[in-house]
DNA sequence: GATCTTG
DNA sequence: CAAGATCAACGCGCA
DNA sequence: TGCGCG
């Protein structure tokens, strides 16, 4: 299959292969997994949490593409056809390229959600009872907003919603966890969600999203069912269990109550279709008149405990759960609740320091930055040799290069390359985006990176060409400088990007496939730096010493030395005003717009947000390589 | 910030 | 056990 | 060889 766009491959925590289509803004995802809560035994007692009613029906999301809305369970199944009035209604808002996520309901009595109000309207076709309630939008208006906080999507949302009977905005409850869960559990509502305020929309199970239930409530598989007895009919209970990791069904009790006469009836019309000689648990119950059914029906059943072995008590049935496949129904284990100070599961020391006085800007601050612009940071600095700059005392504090790892010096969960034939200690580099959060934990501020990855770090894959103007030079003369550079690499027939360092300089930089050794790619760069001052001896100087020259452009090719580093794209910068070495497009590059300073911690997230296509876009598809040809032309 | 040393 | 000490880069070009 | 530099 041709792919278009660009993909990236990445390995999985589980060892899989994962094919990634790397932030291209321009297209509507075809399906958007939705973010899963986690349960917690309790509320959480420190962060910014906001909670709302835990809707009792189905989860669903919808699709906008401007021209349809489609509506889709939470696996991805198609129920538009199921739902046609509240597809219609949505339609009314006149939605294009947009994700809105939210859950399906019947309110029965008290204006409560009620699940087998739910199983019953659609038994009987009457989708007009449905009311959606809407609490997420992962994209709006062609804009991906799963890296804006979650306060900042809810308003949005609530921004395109019009009042309707069948639509409706999924508010936030005020008040403490606690009194605000025990007030829900009163009205027999059954829990709340919470949500961290600041949290970004992730695909399936997250931390930043919990459960917290009034009763103990969990979805099973039916297995079987026992014979009914007196003047029941149909069946007397049902056998339900769950699948252990392994993919073997465990038996887990018997769920003999809450159906109704109506529920009962065609209950047993679906099982008798499902009947089969053999038990599936891998432990059935010694019973006698036991029926034994295929396990695909899953039920979501409330109990009062289980007994030490497992065992559901005054277990009772809920609904059945039509969206979700018996393979996914897993125990689902009460964790506690997650800690505010940790991103990505490092905990944050001192959370509150401020790193940038002056802006307020805290340790954890930078920590969420990193985990924000994850996908885009990680790819330029994973696997690279690293060179941190840490900042125990804030980024206008004394600050000092770390490049190894040394006992008694913080080694968070960094690791290490060593370079072939030499006697200098082994670098660290960053093979994860929780090793980054972790450096941050240890005081780095910013990130700067080799020309060249791990394993193979004795042949660069990109050249950096940085741009050092003097300190009086104006903003339209580095423009043109930086468009010269820009020809000059065209004309050999390297393609190159742009991208502010978060200082006064500009950084253009090539990929490259990585087969020539550091010393040829330096004289390359060296002859490039060389050409440079050729062409205009007025505004570009090559000589480190004495650049201060008035009105030129260091064209520093230094930085593609072997072991010599460049700050990496969206690293922050330890300076005032927190600013950021953020790529652009070329389009951006203008004689009258300077951006060097217009990016920092703060805006970044939302610029990449904003963005409808990453300006970098074919960076990881250019595979150029340097060829004798542009050797000749540079009089090498 | 983390670890090792010292009192 | 708590307080205190210690450590956290380096290679290049050129005068 | 030492110094300035990024
Ligand atoms: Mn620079
Ligand atoms: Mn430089």
């Amino acid at each position: 299959m041709k792919l278009r766009g660009s993909w990236i491959l990445t390995r999985m925590r589980n060892d899989e292969w994962l094919l990634i289509k790397r932030h291209d803004r321009a297209e509507l995802p075809q399906f958007v997994a939705p973010m899963l809560a986690t349960l917690v035994t309790e509320p959480p007692r420190h962060g910014d949490w906001v909670y709302e009613v835990k809707h009792d029906g189905y989860r669903m999301l919808a699709r906008f593409d401007g021209a349809q809305v489609r509506l889709f369970t939470r696996s991805g199944k198609d129920w538009t056809d199921k739902l046609a009035r509240l597809a219609a209604a949505l339609g009314k808002l006149k939605l294009k390229d947009t994700w809105l996520d939210g859950e399906i309901v019947v309110l029965g009595a008290h204006g409560r959600s009620s699940f087998q109000a739910l199983q019953n309207a659609f038994e009987a076709g009457r989708d007009a009872e449905v009311v959606y309630f809407l609490f997420d939008a992962p994209f709006l208006s062609g804009q991906d907003l799963r890296r804006l906080p979650l306060t900042e999507r809810k308003r949005r949302l609530q921004k395109v919603l019009r009042k309707s009977k069948s639509v409706r905005f999924s508010a936030d409850l005020k008040g403490e966890a606690g009194e605000v869960l025990e007030q829900a559990c009163k009205l027999g509502l059954e829990g709340l969600i919470g949500k961290q305020a600041n949290s970004v929309y992730v695909s399936g199970r997250a931390k930043s999203w919990i459960k917290l239930k009034c009763r103990q409530r969990q979805d099973f598989v039916i297995g079987g069912y026992t014979a009914p007895g007196g003047s029941r009919q149909g069946f007397g209970a049902l056998l339900v269990g769950v699948y252990d990791q392994q993919g073997r069904l465990h038996f887990t009790g018997k769920v003999g109550t809450g159906f109704d006469e109506a529920l009962l009836r065609s209950l047993t019309r679906r099982l008798a279709a499902l009947k089969k000689p053999e038990p599936s648990f891998v432990n059935p119950p010694k019973e006698k008149g036991v029926q034994w059914v295929r396990p695909t029906l899953v039920a979501e059943v409330a109990y009062a405990e289980r007994t030490d072995e497992g065992i559901l008590r005054q277990a009772a049935f809920m609904g059945l759960r039509e969206d979700l496949p018996a393979k996914n129904v897993h125990e689902e284990r009460a964790v506690p609740p997650p800690d505010e100070n940790a991103v990505l599961g490092v905990k944050i020391s001192h959370p509150d320091r401020l790193i940038w006085p002056k802006l307020g800007i805290r340790k954890i601050d930078l920590a969420r930055y990193v985990e924000a612009v994850g996908e885009w940071l990680l790819p330029h600095v994973k696997n690279r040799p690293l060179s941190l700059v840490r900042c125990p005392d804030g980024a206008e504090g004394e600050c000092f290069y770390q490049r190894h790892l040394m006992t008694g010096a913080s080694p968070g969960s960094l690791q290490t390359v060593r370079r072939e034939r030499s006697s200098k200690g082994a670098y660290i580099y960053a093979a994860s985006l929780e090793a980054v959060v972790s450096a941050v934990q240890n005081g780095a501020v910013e990130f700067h990176t080799w020309g060249a990855t791990v394993p193979d770090i004795k042949r660069p894959d990109r050249i950096t060409m940085d741009l050092d103007p003097d300190e009086a030079l104006p903003w339209r003369t580095l423009v043109e400088g930086t468009l010269l550079t820009r020809a000059l690499l065209e004309g050999l027939g390297l393609k190159c990007f742009l991208k502010t360092t978060g200082g006064k300089g500009l950084h253009v930089v090539a990929p490259i496939e990585p087969e020539l050794g550091w010393d040829e790619v330096k004289e390359l760069t060296r002859h490039i730096a060389h050409m440079l001052t050729k062409a205009r001896p007025d505004r570009f100087t090559a000589k480190l010493a004495k650049q201060r020259r008035p009105n030129k452009i260091f064209a520093d090719y230094l930085r593609n030395s072997e072991t010599a580093s460049a700050v990496a794209a969206y690293s922050p910068r330890a300076r005032p005003g927190a600013g950021v070495s953020v790529p652009l497009s070329w389009d951006e590059l203008e004689p009258k717009n300077d951006l060097r300073t217009a990016f920092n911690v703060q805006n970044v997230p939302e610029r990449l947000s904003e963005l409808k296509e990453d300006p970098w876009a074919d960076y990881w598809t250019t595979g150029q390589r340097i060829t004798a040809k542009m050797k000749q032309a540079l009089g090498m």
